[in-house]
DNA sequence: TTTTAAATAATAGTATTACTATCATTAATG
DNA sequence: CATTAATGATAGTAATACTATTATTTAAAA
């Protein structure tokens, strides 16, 4: 069984859908080693032309910037994690194994799931760590908002919102807590690699130290 | 009695100290507005040097680019935090009480404090909510970090854990937690200003919502 | 007060970035 | 086989991110 895993991006985020041909998968796959080689600032589009073999204005008739391109990427991966958090929820009842689902796959790396996902997962993780954020903490968020590309990360908080509120129906705040562990997943991973002095991490927990942070939050918080 | 706040920011982080002279002074001023006008991306140092009136070399000789500009305002405000942090909690005893009031420093905008402080205060708060992460999510962070400069927003977080630890000594993630809370501190306000779903904000608590949820959360998971 | 040094203004210049436009070539579709 | 769509190749422009040079002003030292 060869399955291809394959999600649809709003089509506000790109020009033309990268999905649809082999250009645009190579623009995708390339990105992604590219950003995470270089960082997104000093990515250019130039760059990337230059390291796929094609002309910077092909690239451009994809994407309108490389913002939008981040975009995609991050919506690409939060589309992956809502549908792997369903099929790892799948036949759970108890909330408490479902909170720590989701908590694990939020602090982990992606499993590399059966079939054809030719990205990079490593630097697809390392980029939603260093980068996912920088596609809201611009001035044009409310703008961009309009369009509806920040749905993906919604409908993921809300998601978890749903089990964080399952699990106890007195707790005030599911979303903002949802919202906050998907944010501190990212934090105290990027902290207990560069800023370490920022968190608790040591030596021996290095791998599991962000899971154990929020799990010990997350059931401190809704008992 | 006039007092003048200053703080010393790390040197690693200028050229030339712009608390030291009258164009200094004015770039930080000025740039504190710009940065809030524009965003961070499209602030340029070339745009400054026009709203100022003087020669972009000028700004030059003062930050090698606009990422340690950034870099300054942000150390400066976590200085100040600290400063302030020391000012509120002094003579309190109760730590659930310096606990409150750590977290609704965090989340209101500055008390402007007697004494000159010429930095739009609105401003340079909603700079620190929206900017401030990308001074470290940089591919250059360790490199940066080698020179200390990240050492007030350390010594903040370290300040916070103290009184963590002293709530509550069994407690294992004082640090992280306290990295969690400023970083939420700004998610939270960012997200309740401009994608509210992801949080629980209503219309009514708008401004109170980001510190009645980590009070909550802080509270919850310390007992 | 003069001399000297330091800071700033004014101007120019370069490489790179962030695009847009044009046109020829190739591939896909009907 | 003809037509359309996608790509490649090339050029060009305005803005960005700097560096360098020289003249002028200001401040400090002799």
């Amino acid at each position: 069984m060869d399955i291809k895993i394959s999600f649809k991006v709003n089509e506000a985020v790109f020009l033309r859908d990268p999905e649809k041909s082999d250009l645009g998968r190579t623009i995708i796959k390339n990105s992604i080693d590219l950003i995470n080689n270089l960082g997104f600032e000093a990515f250019t589009f130039k760059k990337l032309a230059i390291e796929m073999g094609t002309a910077e204005a092909s690239i451009y008739r994809y994407f309108e910037n490389k913002h939008r391109l981040l975009l995609y990427i991050i919506s690409w991966y939060w589309k992956y994690m809502d549908f792997l958090l369903d099929f790892q929820l799948q036949n759970l009842t108890d909330q408490k194994i479902k909170l720590k689902t989701i908590i694990r796959l939020l602090t982990h790396e992606l499993p590399i799931h059966t079939g054809g996902l030719d990205y990079n997962i490593k630097f697809l993780n390392q980029i939603v760590i260093t980068e996912s954020s920088k596609v809201y903490l611009v001035k044009e968020v409310n703008e961009i908002n309009k369009s509806e590309v920040f749905k993906p990360y919604k409908e993921l908080c809300a998601k978890i919102a749903t089990v964080v509120t399952a699990y106890n129906k007195k707790y005030a705040y599911p979303k903002s807590l949802s919202s906050t562990i998907i944010e501190a997943a990212h934090h105290q991973q990027f902290f207990s690699q560069h800023l370490p002095r920022l968190t608790d991490v040591t030596p021996k927990n290095k791998n599991e130290f962000a899971c154990l942070f929020i799990e010990n939050l997350v059931f401190g918080v809704l008992g």
